[in-house]
DNA sequence: AATGAATGAGGTTTCATTCAT
DNA sequence: TATGAATGAAACCTCATTCAT
């Protein structure tokens, strides 16, 4: 899986570079409608519009379109927003933003993520990238935890490490109920305030802090 | 799937429900090793000692046994603890006591738990199975919240639905990581202490019924 | 298939001959439903009430058992009525006789006599032993036309070996057309009524035995 | 069953359709030998020389070719000569002529023949097509008697639909005995004059018509 | 590169036959 | 003998991958 460069070679000629690019359109298509494990090469090459065989003379196999689906997903998916670590406004505007820019991803790729998961599932490869990523945010939001902590502005006797894996799991799995699983029919910014306040709540950001973020 | 009784009559002869029995128990170990779709029939009745035909004579095909396979998880897995809703102690003592309920049944039953989740990913008829029964947890923490917040002992601000999803999904998800993904080596205790304590915060259950909680 | 007597020894228990022919009956129903090539052991044995593997205490096979189902219908089959050969009455009333016999005969098993077409063209062993019995009547009708010839009562110009086979067909395939296709719905004697006409023309039977079969 | 074109697309390379066709010869030669029921995907495959899953790049199963067979044999056989309702010369000289095709053709095709026979009792599908066949070919023959009755030329007491039957049987039978079971050896003209003579005695055609025959 | 047929490993399922109880 | 599970040889079909044009 992971490997996120091409696989052949460069393109050469002209429309090749097109049919590779609709190639990897159809792939994401196909994997979000069926998943990984029942996607079938003919069904991608089809949905692109080309020959069965083309679809080698762009990807070495259903791994190597993977690895360019979840390239293109990183480029559409990482632009983070303004991140927790970032300074210079106040710890719940920053929570806020940071649950804003992620729900509304979420919500634009609701089937992407849903594959993302099942990928999670089946394949071991891409599990570890997942993980690596996942744990990158985990560890800044641990950090962020252990700050608030030192300077008196959270509840001193959690964890920091479980809370940032708690926490993260409830943004991101709440999203996943809502988005992937249609859990119910939520306003979003409702649901971007009640996972803030939550958020604040369970750290106990102090009362300052908290007023400052409904401003 | 996820028909809990026999699929192919009940055995009549004695070695047949040791042999039946035997293919579960096979089944779940591959299903759990290789995932649901790459197990092999050939490769659960060799694990079970069985020819490869044998399958066949108790079960209809993969489906079939992976309703078996969920049937035995269902036996093993629902024995719920202490409810929630159940009264006669006070709510903070209730909670932790039904996270580590939750939590110790995760940890036993790990792999299984990985299992289901993919499962819930791959198979349709098993991920409605598995709403149905999180939408009965969720409804119970609805309930609950909504109480509390009317005896003036939650966060009033908080929508009581989207607060349950987003609490079960932390518990649940935080369970995930740690004993399917193998998170970080956590202390049992400590995690069941974070959690509630978060879950707790998160609400904003007053002081007193906190204190109590730590007694 | 050909042999038609008992393949696994002679029944010991008093009630195994009962079960034995019960299990001939039941083929017998099977191999008429589903024909030779699809008709199932597990079938028979369930419509003879015993357990599958009941049946290979009597025996040897599929093979078997329609040996046994040949020479139950044979005993039904081969009471071949008053044979053309015999004496005693004119020409043309024997070939009636002989044509309501067979007729009669082939309707009430008619179900049969399709299983027996199928067999012939499927199974080679089977296809012998219809083309012997098929042969003896044919023979018959041969030396028959001979005859007739012979003393003037036959057309002399016919080849009397083509044309015993010729009558033989016409008057076996009209009744498949009729009793196991389902040709056309009928009348009984009308039937038989129209054959012997063919019949008694194409030899060119004098008047004189016609008028008398009229009588 | 039954459709004549192809069933997978048209083939776009030249040496793809020289496999289907291939292929198809290979089917014809296998059901010829071992029958529709025992013939294996596998063996049609190496008979065309093709790898066994090359089969299902032009059919869909067994089914689907056996109906590009029979495409194969409607061209080979459907060319049915002089019809009997073709007018210009004079009765017994047309029974002749179309005994006389019919019975060549069948000789040709003799192995084809058998096959036909056995599809009829193993495929439903195939025994619709071959009734709707010959009750054409039988309406026509009950047409012709009714004209010959009408003008007085034809034994007025037969029935006319019977007699159609009863005849084409004979016919059809008679050259499957001699062609397909081997009966006999038979010179062919000896086997056309006597079936014809048969014909022309068992409708009691006027001399006058049967001299001309003769001729 | 593009095409689409050819390949063949891999999996599922059926069912006659054997065999221990 | 009766039973019914166990066995394993066939057969079918799918689909990723190769390859000639």
């Amino acid at each position: 899986v992971a490997t996120t460069d091409a696989s052949i070679g460069v393109p050469r000629r002209a429309d090749a570079a097109r049919n590779r690019d609709r190639l990897v359109a159809a792939a994401r298509e196909v994997f979000e409608r069926d998943g990984y494990v029942r996607a079938r090469i003919t069904d991608i090459s089809a949905a692109a519009g080309l020959a069965h065989g083309s679809f080698f003379s762009h990807f070495r196999g259903k791994d190597d379109v993977l690895a360019a689906v979840l390239g293109q997903i990183e480029d559409e998916m990482l632009h983070p927003g303004p991140s927790l670590a970032s300074p210079g406004s106040n710890v719940v505007a920053r929570i806020e933003a940071a649950n804003r820019a992620y729900l509304e991803a979420y919500q634009r790729h609701a089937s992407l993520m849903a594959l993302l998961e099942q990928l999670a599932t089946v394949d071991d490869a891409f599990l570890r990238i997942r993980l690596e990523r996942t744990r990158a945010f985990v560890d800044r939001n641990a950090r962020l935890i252990r700050d608030l902590q030192r300077d008196g502005h959270a509840d001193p006797e959690l964890d920091p490490d479980i809370t940032a894996v708690a926490i993260s799991s409830m943004v991101s799995r709440t999203a996943y109920a809502t988005f992937v699983l249609g859990w119910k029919s939520v306003e979003l910014d409702r649901l971007i305030d009640t996972l803030t306040r939550l958020w604040v709540n369970a750290l106990r950001i102090p009362r300052a802090a908290r007023r400052r973020a409904n401003t």
